[in-house]
DNA sequence: GTCTATAGCTGGATAGAC
DNA sequence: GTCTATCCAGCTATAGAC
């Protein structure tokens, strides 16, 4: 179906040439990455990045139907490795598992993933490419890892369906300011541990009063 | 100087002609606008804006020197009405005159600004113009707007070198979270009087503590 | 000041030989 | 699967006639 040349041979054969096509497709990425991050998101261009991966631009199309299908696979990636950036185990709390405890480091692991690429955060969260819409299924990853966050706060004995939408607004608030206004800095990194304090005392406080009216 | 040419009549031929320049250019500077909420920001391109005002693309370069010259005279006058937004007299609070109050209306004021034109937005906050770099002048009016939220912080008995920085994160928090997450909508608008809550008591907490150690 | 003509550059993508 | 050759489109900006 994908015209890939298939030989005689019995010693699966498929599985070495679609192992081989997997690791060019791999390489291909990795070098969209590089370039990204060397030049910016929006200036990626397929002759570019043939020339990075050592061949020309017209050959990238033997492995990627479109250059937004290069995006796709880079959105993917980054899906990923949020998943597991936000993905907090009892061991990385090391002692202290308060609710408030986990929020704080869910906080730090979020801000650390975005500010250390930009690149990759514009891609992910800021639509930054036009007609750029990522495939149904990296997006059903994304909704999953919302999900995270949604356990969280309710084992945080806080009500996701009210104070999740306050809470993202803070974290992407704190990224937005260090990105946009001290990029390379500490200034809003600094203010995170304030800002989860803030957010967990209004929060517990409408917890509270809604127990006790 | 700029090669307009100058009759020789007494009765300010020079006025006539520089009005009617700056007439031109505020017309350019109109359908630049009109343009960008039409196509998107990083769309605006010299072809349409001169169709759009009624020459070819090349007559722009008689009132304008370049695109980013455009791009500065669009994000003047964003500064400007800025400026006019985010300042708050007693009368417009009617009544409520508390630093609360006043820190409620600012940040519906910004978050108003900001949603209601998210190409101005991404202009003048987020940088979306590459090598686009605003004049020192029109800079100058930035932090002067940013001067009144540090007074409007002063007067609510609020440190600004301790909790501006918090501040405007949870402002472009709310309106990043709206824009990117359901444009047109009000699911984060409708958090604004919380968040405003939620700041102003760990604030004012966090001054009392210090009164009161 | 406005036009035509054009330079000069970037980009994505396809056709077809090998 | 990679190449050459090519198409087509977009863009900013300049030169010079009128």
């Amino acid at each position: 179906m994908s015209g890939i040349p298939n030989g005689n041979r019995d010693e699966a054969p498929e599985g070495r040439v679609a192992l081989r096509r997997k690791r060019t497709e791999d390489e291909i990425v990795a070098a969209a990455w590089d370039l990204v991050h060397e030049h910016g998101l929006g200036s990626l261009s397929m002759r570019d990045l043939g020339e990075r991966v050592g061949m020309k631009a017209q050959s990238l199309y033997s492995y990627f139907a479109s250059k937004n299908d290069i995006y796709d696979a880079m959105f993917r990636e980054g899906q990923i490795a949020f998943a597991a950036t936000m993905t907090i185990t009892p061991d990385d709390l090391g002692g202290d598992e308060s609710p408030q405890a986990e929020l704080r480091m869910a906080c730090h692991r979020f801000f650390e993933y975005c500010t250390s690429d930009t690149a990759r955060y514009q891609l992910m969260f800021q639509r930054v490419i036009p007609d750029f819409v990522p495939s149904p299924q990296t997006y059903e990853l994304a909704v999953e890892t919302l999900g995270l966050a949604r356990e969280r706060m309710l084992a945080a004995g806080l009500d996701p369906d009210r104070d999740l939408d306050l809470w993202t607004a803070i974290l992407t608030g704190l990224v937005d300011q260090q990105i946009s206004n001290d990029p390379g800095g500490t200034r809003w990194e600094r203010l995170i541990d304030d800002a989860v304090d803030m957010f967990f005392a209004f929060a517990t406080a409408r917890a509270g009063s809604r127990r006790n009216p």
